[in-house]
DNA sequence: GAGTTTGAAACT
DNA sequence: CAGTTTCAAACTC
């Protein structure tokens, strides 16, 4: 078994214990799955002696039990019963237990194999007062049940949805599984909810939406509609009858569950909210990446939210303060976005790579920039990916960085617009709406690429700031968002 | 903060 | 093993 401290320290603690004496403290609490030099010294020592391990160790005065993985290196959550809310672990929570003495494993402290700290108990024994108490309590619970302190939780270490996405866990499983009845496992009831972790065969739930599938934001039907779950559920509440196009047949046989089957129930709202909220749904329900989201699915889903046509649960902090035109418009200049981001990628790394065996690595950046590109290729509207390119504007670009990074005047097509930051404003000329309305009947030079880009970088900061003024209606005006170039406002 | 709901743990 | 009770966390208001 892992120790959690290095062999000379121990070694040298154990000298100072006198050897026999310290292995004779056999591991008692293997059980809880931890370090037989931690868990077993301080059960068997006097204060004089735990203090001294303490000391040496540097650790603080705690139970053997207390030790949790997460603090150990070198062993993989989960090994103790730690509590594990939404992905992270818990290394302590403070108790309320007022029966159980926080003997049992009601005491998320005692089965975590923790002392209470500074618990809201009554009549606590967790504690090194009533170590033997404590220890009678473990024996008597491990006798019952030798995995009682182990973790329930197996099969992978949880993730920690550090950035806030509550990717769950495919393959840790509850070991025992859980039992819920009513919640539909969607609930920090549920053990393998509140673990993070989707239910599995060993559960025995009833009406359990906490299976694969249901973690996803997005179902693509069959007829590679893009819809939210938010839509979904929306379609659901609005329409009993409501189906969800889906042959989607998941592959666990003993729960045949679908999309259909998962949101033809009868959802609650609480149950809505609980689940997008643990989900990490986005304050607008749609919760896709917008470098893999196909244009046309953006403008759908926008535009049609906008005006309407989908009922969305979840409806944008600006949903009420930009008119549909302003979302249409954004949508084009996405596209337009992205077209251009395309070609000009393209033509860049034909050209710059050619280039860039000429530069020297100490060249002037900024004189660089200022460099006026070769391409000057006329791009029928036609032949431009249209709406089914994706929105990748940067992964594009970086198609060219291969090459170019080393050594290369421009890393990337991001440098080389920050350095035209350097250069002097142009002005919003009639070039963009020609470009918005006819697409791209004229070449695409850097020259629009820029213009594109800073029209739509423009517009996304507008909309940031909006958002965040929102509580602020005169702070900015509706009308003022997405203003577009001059001569291109609808009437 | 009080009361209710819920499901795991404990018990029979 | 199944049913019931106990318990404390989660949840609602």
């Amino acid at each position: 078994m892992t120790s959690f401290f290095p062999p000379e320290t121990v070694e040298s603690v154990k000298g100072e214990l006198g050897k026999s004496d310290f292995t004779q403290r056999k591991l008692i609490f293997t059980e809880f799955g931890l370090s037989p030099v931690v868990s077993a010294s301080p059960l068997h020592t006097s204060p004089q002696e735990r203090l001294l391990l303490q000391t040496k160790l540097h650790v603080l005065p705690r139970s053997p039990l207390s030790f949790k993985k997460s603090e150990s290196p070198g062993i993989s959550l989960p090994q103790a019963r730690t509590k594990i809310i939404n992905g992270t672990p818990k290394s302590h929570r403070q108790c309320h237990c007022k029966q159980s003495k926080c003997l049992k494993l009601y005491c998320e402290c005692f089965a975590s194999g923790s002392y209470c700290d500074e618990c809201s108990c009554a009549n606590c024994h967790n504690n090194v007062e009533n170590e033997d108490v404590r220890r009678e309590a473990a024996e008597c619970i491990l006798e019952r049940n030798p995995n009682a302190f182990k973790p329930k939780i197996t099969g992978s270490p949880c993730t920690p949805p550090d950035d806030g996405d509550a990717a769950k866990d495919v393959l840790a499983k509850h070991i025992k599984g859980c039992h819920c009845k009513r919640t539909g496992c969607l609930k920090k009831y549920c053990e393998c909810f509140q673990a993070n972790i989707l239910c599995s065969e060993n559960c025995k739930c009833v009406s359990c939406k906490n299976m694969e599938g249901s973690e996803l934001g997005m179902v693509v039907t069959s007829e590679n509609h893009c819809k939210t779950k938010a839509y979904i559920q929306q379609e659901n509440a609005n329409s009993s009858s409501a189906v969800v196009s889906s042959s989607h047949i998941f592959p666990q046989e003993s729960r045949k569950r679908t999309f259909r089957e998962l949101f033809d129930s009868n959802m609650r709202d609480t149950e809505i909210r609980e689940f997008t909220k643990h989900h990490a749904v986005d304050p607008v329900g749609v919760h896709v990446s917008i470098p893999t989201l196909r244009a046309d699915c953006v403008c759908q889903i926008a535009s049609s939210a906008a005006l309407g046509s989908l009922k969305l649960t979840y409806r944008s902090l600006l949903a009420d303060a930009i008119h549909p035109l302003d979302t249409t418009e954004l949508c084009s200049l996405l596209v337009v976005v992205s077209d251009a981001a395309k070609f000009l990628a393209d033509e860049h790394c034909k050209a710059q790579i050619k280039e860039v065996k000429e530069y020297q690595m100490a060249c002037d950046l900024e004189k660089d920039c200022k460099k006026e590109p070769d391409v000057h290729q006329v791009v029928p509207h036609n032949q431009l990916p249209g709406s089914q390119t994706d929105i990748t504007v940067m992964d594009n670009s970086r198609s060219c960085d291969i090459g170019m990074q080393d050594g290369g005047p421009f890393s990337s097509e991001g440098d080389y617009l920050m350095c035209d930051e350097k250069d002097k404003l142009f002005t919003r000329s009639a070039s963009l709406d020609q470009n918005l309305n006819h697409g791209c009947n004229e070449n695409f030079t850097e020259e629009h690429e820029r213009l594109v880009l800073t029209c739509l970088r423009d517009c996304l900061g507008k909309l940031i700031a909006f958002g965040t003024m929102k509580d602020d209606p005169e702070a900015i005006r509706p009308e003022a968002m997405l203003s577009p170039p001059s001569g291109h406002r609808r009437p």
